[in-house]
RNA sequence: GCGGCUAUAGUUCAGUGGCAGAACGCCGCUCUGUGGCAGCGGAUGUCGUGGGUUCGAAACCCACUAGCCGCCCCA
């Protein structure tokens, strides 16, 4: 820095646009989301897969699609800068989903050749340059799973399809996850696509002109998206288009039959929404959507997925049908968050107390723990005594705080009772005679204990 | 990427041109081996950032940044 270059004084750094911290009084309900789907993941057989957070560009242009929204004006992408004058600078992309990369792995380590139906699921963030909005962020989090193999593996049968809606509803019922809504689609396979799009963009060529803009263009670019739209005065001649289910070839109708019957005997609800249509350009028959009402505003899908049967191929893969969905986390906690709240205020009657402002997440599966006791040293020659005895109990597996011996005995008791159920004073007394003595604040009782008595009764056990 | 609303203490917010405020929280004292309650006292702060108007701006104007809402899209 030049010394005329004077430094600004105090600027502070924030996080970037879209980007956001999540403090320790978050990340319990974090981990307990993820730690809910890896248990539930593991029943039905995944394992878990971590890939690269960035991946070379041509990976989501190929898979994603180069015509979508993702792909054409949401990535992060940059020039990886080449290393010698022989290379090639490579273009390197943040992961804006985890579906390409996981199949590329599939791929890259031949795991079609096991012969075995691969199960695999990821927990991580994903990135989007999307104009960030509540349940929309450029970071986001995505819980997701995939179902793959070569076709002897039995990854293209409808059961693979069933058996995933069925784990996502156990899913979300275990989380507590109120009031979802499944709606399911057959987008039929490449070809059945291919024939409803040239159908759709001939009935929609004399019609489109009547269309709001944003209609007309996607007419031209994917007619498929027109069936999506939520524009009130179109919805008329949206409902004159022809329908994908009068396209489907006679094996993709069955197959979806079949996951239907699954469904049906398994006792999952769902609807079958026409309207469907996923996004990105890889999926194929089985599209699927979750929605929730609670919490989550206009950004209101909760998880969507679908089959995509001709991915691996697109990649330079083998035949290797699959089916996975991506759950955004992010948007599940707003959920369960909102539902707490709803709940706190229903309990609470017509609630007048202008003055709570704290975060209502009583008696949650996911609220904080309060430690298992806090050490008070008395007086500053007591603290290496203090920290000494904190070894030991946190060693017995406790949770332990310390003080400080500078603190006044007032003092440490406020803040042991914020943080722990129980205050050991470390005086000299107790000191010289190798002992604590143990207050415990719901009860108010005190005991005087040696250092055994003390863990055992901190642990629970009977003296 | 487009449109709208918003930005003041740690938090929730009041403050429509004239000394920067409330509640909760925080810190201290009453109280140097016994907390929660109470009383008293204290600090809360680049009023999002930068510019402009004005004798004077937290307030009015412009730009920027960020959040929220809607669109687009998606998890």
């Amino acid at each position: 820095m030049s010394p005329a270059e004077k430094p600004t004084p105090k600027q502070s750094i924030k996080a970037v646009r879209g980007t956001r911290d999540l403090l320790p009084d978050q990340t319990p309900l974090w981990n307990h989301v993820e730690s809910t789907a890896r248990a539930i993941f593991s029943r039905y057989g995944f394992g878990e897969i971590r890939t690269p957070i960035f991946e070379d560009t041509t990976l989501f242009s190929r898979s994603v699609g180069e015509e979508t929204d993702i792909v054409s004006k949401e990535m992060f992408t940059w020039e990886d800068r080449a290393r010698a004058a022989s290379e090639k600078a490579q273009s390197l992309t943040l992961r804006p989903e985890s579906t390409a990369g996981v199949v590329r792995a599939y791929i890259e380590h031949k795991l079609g050749e096991t012969g075995q139906l691969q199960k695999l699921y990821y927990i991580g963030p994903q990135f989007r340059r999307e104009r960030p909005q509540r349940g929309r962020y450029r970071q986001f989090w995505q819980i997701g799973a995939e179902v793959i193999g070569p076709q002897s593996s039995g990854a293209e049968s409808p059961i693979r399809d069933a058996e995933v809606l069925e784990m996502l509803s156990s899913l979300l019922d275990e989380l507590g996850i109120r009031d979802w809504r499944l709606d399911l689609n057959s987008v039929g396979n490449a070809d059945d696509r291919a024939r409803y799009n040239a159908a759709l963009r001939e009935a929609l060529a004399p019609v489109k002109h009547l269309m709001c803009p944003d209609n007309q263009r996607r007419a031209d670019t994917n007619p498929l998206r027109v069936l999506d739209s939520k524009d009130e005065a179109d919805q008329e001649i949206i409902n004159t288009l022809p329908k994908i289910a009068d396209f489907l070839s006679p094996e993709s109708r069955t197959h979806f039959e079949q996951v239907l019957a699954a469904l049906d005997a398994s006792g999952v609800n769902y609807n079958i929404n026409p309207r469907l249509v996923r996004g990105l350009d890889y999926y194929t028959r089985t599209t699927f959507e979750f929605t929730v009402t609670t919490g989550l505003g206009t950004q209101n899908a909760l998880l969507g997925g679908g089959r995509y049967d001709g991915l691996s191929e697109m990649l330079g893969g083998p035949k290797a049908p699959g089916i996975g969905f991506a759950i955004g986390e992010d948007r599940l906690i707003l959920t369960l968050q909102a539902q707490a709240e709803a709940d706190a205020a229903a309990e609470a009657g017509a609630p007048s107390s202008p003055a709570v402002s704290s975060p209502v997440r009583v008696g949650q599966a996911w609220s904080p723990k309060k430690l298992d006791a806090y050490i008070a040293p008395i007086g500053e020659a007591q603290n290496p005594a203090a920290l000494t005895l904190a070894r030991d109990l946190r060693r017995a597996g406790l949770t332990i705080e310390v003080g400080d011996g500078r603190f006044k005995l007032g003092k440490s008791f406020d803040t042991a009772d914020k943080l722990a159920r129980h205050i050991i004073l470390l005086g000299e007394d107790e000191v010289a005679t190798h002992t604590a003595t143990l207050k415990t604040f719901a009860t108010g009782e005190q005991v005087k204990a040696n250092r055994e008595e003390l863990t055992d009764m901190l642990k629970g056990v009977k003296p």
